[in-house]
DNA sequence: CTGAAAGCGCTTACAG
DNA sequence: CTGAAAGCGCTTACAG
């Protein structure tokens, strides 16, 4: 069972000649030890190639030094750059991130969480939609966690978004400065994270700008290629059609804009689409993609900043809830 | 310290009037306990809301059932399917993964074997090039240890990867049978992973076709599309220039595709490209790029079981070096 | 079918 | 400046 025995703190000295308390003390600094002593111990360690066992160390401190990420979609090249931030943020105090991917389903999410809270993380960032259960264990766990995206129903946890009311409507106010009236939206899961304040922010939008309440078009859209293609199709099946759409998110604006083609309409000539996130495909497709930029690097980073924060000041730190500043990329699909 | 005392195996014990031991042992199932006694404390866990202790029972098991997963830049989308299919493998067992990102530099990874080892995880899947110093603590330590791309230094390792020459040669193949001669590589860094093979398979074969040595031209790039794109701009200094490229990635191929354009060269009439992934990307781009296709989400599925296989069987199972199936995906760069 | 007790490898009050 | 010993929450031979 212990195949490569390294050796122990014990172990470490008797070979040293002083107590197991005095070795556990140069390790972790918490009380003096003389400079000779310590030298001593120290040499051994290192002839004998000691490493501290980490689960016994995390079973006195009841302390993982473990984050996990639980994403929506790993595959969506927002996230990659976002765990990377986090992954970033952290390792420096110490930390190590645990990976969920495929938050995408209900039932993956829940079993992240459960897996997570297991584990014992010290940290949560939750960059997916949660159910009403795993809400309730992560308040009754009383671990940190950082919400990506605005979630109202998690709103007594820290967060990071970017300001999605906002950037909708500077991108529906794009549309309209360009003289669009029929202006669409594919939306995200309405319930769900930034869908719903994008959809507002939409809303909104045309609302100040006096645009006819009927001229008002939504589909639904799951985040992917796939979903937005479809709702583009179900859009563009409307009489009269959009003259323009906004999308959620870049991947299903690029789905969008293969819809589109494939009905021999162009972008910006036939169908004007601005996306968000800007992904790196949102430069590569064709025509490029006109988008709100989200740095998700620096999302990432804020929300390991947030962990690390809560989780040097315990419960007593006061709410935060950071928006991350976007803007306006314009390419040509508009 | 301990803000949400979750109760322990004991607290369960006394409510349920039986032993620790029997309590560790319904939960175990390592040996049989009466029903009654076993319905009474399974009622009592339950009501308790009890959770063992993952720390405790990995100390006294010495298993994480933890596997880091250590990318090279998961900016890369090859990797975040290969991080799925590697979760997704091992989830079910009860693994979780731990993952480390930004290999691309030395020292990262030389870190992230370093805190792996110390985190006591019970496998590694190194999808990065490592240097001497990380692998030969990797062979001291005995961790299970899943290689992806063949690794000549980390043979006594198992491994998955393509193979590399031969989808090298396929792809050099296509290009000849379009009646192209003069057919360069942007190779990857040839001391690393695949780099070198697939840059053999290119040099094999051109030299099986008879295609005259002097025609062989190779630039190096860092399987980004920054990398790709110097890459081909040497390549397009030359004179006589060539008429066709073999990539070693699809990132450098769309570098190169930004390069040829920059130059006013049009692809596929003034330039052939081929990359090797067919990340979504390759589709996305115009002209879209042919490419090879690996399919990555198998290969972290494959990395997982072949690690799930080794603790299992412990050191005792042979060594296994899997090749996975590529195919070509003709698109319009050829 | 069930328990008492030692052990996993650390940390930390307590004592000197 | 240093040690002996209890404790963290499990598992597991040993005994009955």
């Amino acid at each position: 069972m212990h195949p490569r025995q390294s050796p122990t703190i014990d172990a470490v000295a008797r070979a040293a000649g002083v107590s197991k308390t005095t070795v556990s003390h140069v390790l972790s600094r918490k009380r003096p030890v003389s400079q000779t002593t310590r030298n001593n111990v120290l040499t051994v360690m290192a002839e004998m190639g000691f490493e501290p066992n980490y689960f016994a160390q995390a079973l006195s401190a009841d302390r993982s030094f473990a984050i996990a990420l639980i994403v929506q979609d790993l595959t969506n090249p927002y996230y990659p750059l976002l765990g990377r931030g986090l992954e970033r943020a952290v390792a420096e105090a110490g930390y190590v991130v645990m990976l969920f991917d495929g938050a995408a389903q209900a039932e993956a999410t829940e079993m992240a969480v459960r897996v997570a809270l297991q584990r014992r993380v010290d940290g949560i960032v939750l960059a997916a939609t949660v159910s009403e259960v795993s809400a309730a264990e992560l308040r009754r766990a009383g671990v940190a966690l950082a919400v990506v995206g605005s979630n109202p129903t998690l709103a007594e946890f820290d967060s990071v978004s970017a300001d999605d009311e906002r950037l909708a409507a500077d991108a529906v106010g794009l549309l309209l400065g360009a003289g669009h009236r029929r202006v669409a939206t594919i939306a995200g899961p309405a319930n769900a994270n930034p869908g719903g304040r994008r959809l507002r922010g939409y809303r909104e939008a045309l609302r100040a700008a006096g645009v006819s309440p009927e001229l008002v078009m939504v589909a639904t859209g799951d985040w992917t290629r796939e979903g937005g293609e479809a709702a583009m199709a179900s859009l563009l099946d409307r009489s009269p059609r959009p003259t323009a759409v906004f999308c959620a998110n870049d991947l299903m604006a690029i789905g969008a804009l293969d819809a589109a083609l494939a009905r021999g309409l162009r972008a910006p000539d036939d169908l004007a689409i601005v996306g968000v996130d800007d992904i790196d495909a949102a430069g590569l497709v064709r025509p490029s993609l006109t988008t709100v930029r989200i740095p998700s690097l620096e999302i990432g980073r804020t929300a390991g900043a947030l962990l690390l924060n809560r989780l040097a000041h315990g419960g007593g730190a006061a709410v935060r809830h950071v928006l991350i500043q976007h803007s306006l990329v314009i390419r040509q699909s508009t």
